[in-house]
Order: structure tokens, then C-alpha cells, then sequence
DNA sequence: CTCGTTTTGTTCTCGCGTTCACAAACTCCT
DNA sequence: AGGAGTTTGTGAACGCGAGAACAAAACGAG
């Protein structure tokens, strides 16, 4: 996060002409969320729905939904709304889900074992390629149906399946230097669920999941009630 | 969240005279980096930094650092900087870890035992004192320490314990019904992994974490260097 | 005691994101 | 065909957060 907006600030206007308007980052992180919305939608098996139908599925405001779409395109119909399938596409084609990304799992603990499990990868856009760890113990351990192998074999990997997104899941004094070894691979998106602030060079993006952090916040409000109570 | 921002809107200015200054949101969200960064610079024996050094390990702007902290009071030493150990208690007084907040988790499977397993719960604040899941099988297994139980024993843990937080760790589809069960039981504070759009009343917070959306958002940018390189 | 140095706390400005409100565009009914 | 009813797309207003810049405060040296 810290690259990206630093260098999304440089970009302003593009010299490409064509197709490469640039999305707010607000509206990029909601669009994964009408396109969920949309899903359940569509398999509750609706053709079409009008922005309030949609913004309610995804908890939003309209005119914030409106707002965003607005910055793809105009893929509505006024007096009518929009269609359900042909909204998804383009929305899953903006964000670059139409294909499959393939990832690596760095870690396979506890943590590392859930992700591995998880199969909301593979439904929504991603391929897990590879689960590495240090602990040679781990090694050879196949966990849904892909065996854990060791941590060196990442540039390999990388290489082979063009891989770009890497996951953190070890523990927090590890994390740099997985970090460090990713940006070197090749890799220029990192997931990272260890408590610890990476530094990386520009032009990659990070991004943290910290369960700790949201306890917190909530904890924070909690207290708050507790006190006017 | 969503109950909260329309909620922490009409506030406005406090009725009550004393230490109810109210932090925005962002800030709030900030200060448990803070906490975590100071913990680290008390471990490494730090006894004193300036704003400067904080804002580095925290991986944020100095100026941004010194700014959030004046919401919480006049802390700092001019000249000098900040007490590492004072600044950490009471940044945790502020956001109220300095008791332990009793945590129950619902859904034990995948996620649910990693979560269970998580040591960074009972050090940062947290206590989980109930593993809860519908399916019967699942029943007096022994997750760290605590052994799983029927999701219809929720109403009874939470008021023995006095239980304000929950987390939800099922499918997306038991989702909502859950958090209805647990905001029915008194549970104002709610963290939910599935991916489901959960509504609530006001007055209860939630927040969600969403694995898919942040690979997407990733993916989105991953897809962005690509075009232009 | 005074001056220079350091670092905080705060003011000010700018830009982004949210929301309102409405004209434009489409459908359907008569 | 025309008018009434819907719903989109967007211009404009507004509020919040980020960051720069600086005055106030503490400290140490002489
Ligand atoms: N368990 C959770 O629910 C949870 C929740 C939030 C955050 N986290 C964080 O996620 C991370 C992992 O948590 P966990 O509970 O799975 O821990 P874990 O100890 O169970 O697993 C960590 C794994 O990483 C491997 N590892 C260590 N150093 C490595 C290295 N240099 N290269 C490759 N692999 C390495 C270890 O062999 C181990 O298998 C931690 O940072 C933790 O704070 C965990
Ligand atoms: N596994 C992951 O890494 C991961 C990552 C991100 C999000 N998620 C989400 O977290 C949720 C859990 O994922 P998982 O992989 O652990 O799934 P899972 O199927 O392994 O576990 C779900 C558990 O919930 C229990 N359950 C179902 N209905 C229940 C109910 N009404 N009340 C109480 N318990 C109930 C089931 O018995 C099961 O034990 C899912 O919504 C998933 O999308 C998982």
C-alpha cells in the first residue's frame, strides 16, 4: 500500500489513450463487493436489478454505487437498471479476475493451513501453485492436494508459473525476509497476515490482514459504549 | 461499521465533561499499529523515542504520528520525545486492552481452529473463552485448551462472561443468522470472516475481514503494471 | 541566565471521497 | 405519439483526513 499510493500519485493523467481510465482506490477496494453482491444475485437467479437493489446486496449507498460503476463505464439502462451477468463480466474483467492468478502461500502453520484449505481461492479468481515452508518437517505434507515444499524452491516456482501475488502467513519476525526473497523472485504483490510492517521497494503493492488490529478498533467502540452507558 | 459511522455522526459534541474526546475513525484504526510498534521498542529496550523514530516502525508519517496521539492528550516531552512504556499504556487505556475482553468464536472449522489457535488473541488484549459449532461431531474436541461446544450453549457463555465480542468463522450462508443469535444475546461487537454483507442493529459494530477482496484489490493493481509495462 | 537545538502540538491548506440532487434517457401505458 | 413513471449517470457541495509548516516548549551548553 505504502508504493502503490505513493506512485499512483505520480501517475495523474495517462498517456495511454485507450482503456486505462484510473479508478479511485475507495471505489477498487468495494468493486470486489458488487461483484459478490452480483454473484448472489445471479444464482438466486436474477436477470436484472437497479442500483438500489444492488447497493442494498452489498450494503452501500446508491448514489456511492452509482458513482462507482460510473468509473467503468455506462453498463446501465436508465428506467431500468442493470443486468446482472453482463455488470459481473465487466466488473470481473476491470479488476483482472476474468483468469486465474496463481499465488503462493508462504507459511503453512495454522494459519497457512486454513488458506490452503480455503476455497474461496480458487471460486473467485486464484490458483494456489504453491505452499512453501521452512520447517523441513512440513515438507512433503500435501494439503489440499497440494504438497508443502521447501521455502528455497520459491524463485523456481516463481519463474515457472509466472506467479506475481505471494501470502505471508509466518510468523511476524520471518515476514521481511520472506518479503525480501519475494521482491526479489519476481514477485509484486504480497499479502501479509503477520503482525509486522514490510518495507518494500516501489512499485510493489502490500497489503495486511491483522486480526489484532480489528479486535482492537472493535474494542475501542465497546468501550466507548460501555462508558456513556 | 456500518451502524457506527451513521451512529458516531450524531454525537457531535459530548455531553459528558470529562475524557470523552471523541478520535476519528482513522486514527482509531491507526492506534493499534502505534501499540504494537511501541511494544517492539520497549522489547528492544527502547526508553524513549521521538515521533519520528515511532512513526518509522509504525510505517506511517511523522507529522500524521504526532497528530493522532494529540486526540489522546499532551503525552510527548518537547524536545525529547515519547516515553515508550507511559505511551504504550496509555495508548492501550485508550483503546481499552489494558483488562482482557472475553471473545467467543463461532464456527470451528478451517479458520476456526487457526483462529483458536492464535496466540496473538490472549497477548493483545483478548481472551477466548468459548469455541462454538453447530455440528455435533465437531463437539468436545479441544482447541487450545478450550473444548468446542453447541452453538445453542452461545446465550448461556455470554452472559456467564460477560461476553461483548464475537467472532464468526462459519459459511457464508450461517452468516447472518449467527450474528442475529449473538446480537439477540447482547453481543455489541461483532468480526466476521465469511463472506456475507451482515445487517445489524445500530448500535453494534461490525467489522469484516475478507481474504477474496484483498487478493482482488491486489490483482486489480497486478493487473494495472502489466498493461503499462 | 541566555542562546541554540531539538522535538512536540497545532494550524492551515489541499485533495479525496461521500452524498445530494437533478437532468437525461429509457420503458410502458393509453 | 405522447405523457407518466423509473432509474441511471454526473455536477456540485460538503466534510474528513493527509501533510506541510511553524510556533511553543523543553533541554543543555556556556
Ligand atoms: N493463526 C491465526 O489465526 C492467525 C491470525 C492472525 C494472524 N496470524 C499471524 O499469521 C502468522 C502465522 O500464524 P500461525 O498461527 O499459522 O503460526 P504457525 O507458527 O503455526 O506457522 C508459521 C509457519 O511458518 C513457518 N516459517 C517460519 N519461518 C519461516 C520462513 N522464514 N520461511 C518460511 N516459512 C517459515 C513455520 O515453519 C510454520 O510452519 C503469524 O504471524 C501470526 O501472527 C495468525
Ligand atoms: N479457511 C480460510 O482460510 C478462510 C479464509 C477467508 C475466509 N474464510 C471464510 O471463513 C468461513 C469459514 O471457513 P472455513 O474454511 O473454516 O470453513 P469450514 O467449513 O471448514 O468451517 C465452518 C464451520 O462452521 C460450522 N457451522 C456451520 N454452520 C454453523 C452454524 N449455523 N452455527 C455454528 N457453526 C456452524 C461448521 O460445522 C464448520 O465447522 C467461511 O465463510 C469462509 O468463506 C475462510
Amino acid at each position: 500500500m505504502t508504493a502503490r499510493t505513493t506512485s499512483a500519485k505520480t501517475l495523474g493523467a495517462r498517456t495511454l489513450g485507450e482503456g486505462a481510465r484510473d479508478i479511485p482506490e475507495a471505489t477498487v477496494a468495494r468493486l470486489p463487493v458488487y461483484l459478490r453482491a452480483l454473484t448472489s444475485l445471479a444464482e438466486a437467479g436474477t436477470r436484472t436489478c437497479s442500483s438500489e437493489d444492488l447497493a442494498a446486496a452489498a450494503g452501500v449507498n446508491s448514489a456511492k454505487l452509482r458513482k462507482d460503476l460510473s468509473y467503468l463505464g455506462s453498463y446501465g439502462t436508465r428506467g431500468v437498471g442493470y443486468d446482472v451477468d453482463y455488470l459481473r463480466y465487466q466488473i470481473a474483467r476491470e479488476i483482472g479476475v476474468t483468469q486465474d492468478w496463481p499465488v503462493v502461500i508462504v507459511g503453512i502453520g495454522n494459519l497457512g493451513h486454513a488458506l490452503a484449505n480455503y476455497s474461496g481461492f480458487r471460486s473467485r479468481g486464484f490458483r494456489v501453485v504453491a505452499l512453501l515452508d521452512a520447517d523441513p518437517e512440513r515438507h512433503d505434507e500435501v494439503v489440499a492436494g497440494v504438497d508443502v515444499r521447501p521455502f528455497d524452491d520459491l524463485e523456481q516456482i516463481v519463474t515457472d508459473h509466472g506467479v506475481a501475488i505471494g501470502v505471508i502467513a509466518t510468523p511476524a519476525l520471518a515476514a521481511q525476509d520472506v518479503a525480501d526473497r519475494m521482491v526479489a523472485c519476481g514477485i509484486t504483490s504480497i499479502l501479509n497476515f503477520a503482525p509486522s510492517v514490510l518495507s518494500v521497494p516501489e512499485g510493489v503493492d502490500v497489503r495486511k490482514v491483522d486480526l489484532s488490529i480489528e479486535l482492537q478498533i472493535l474494542a475501542y467502540h465497546e468501550q466507548r459504549k460501555a462508558q456513556t452507558a
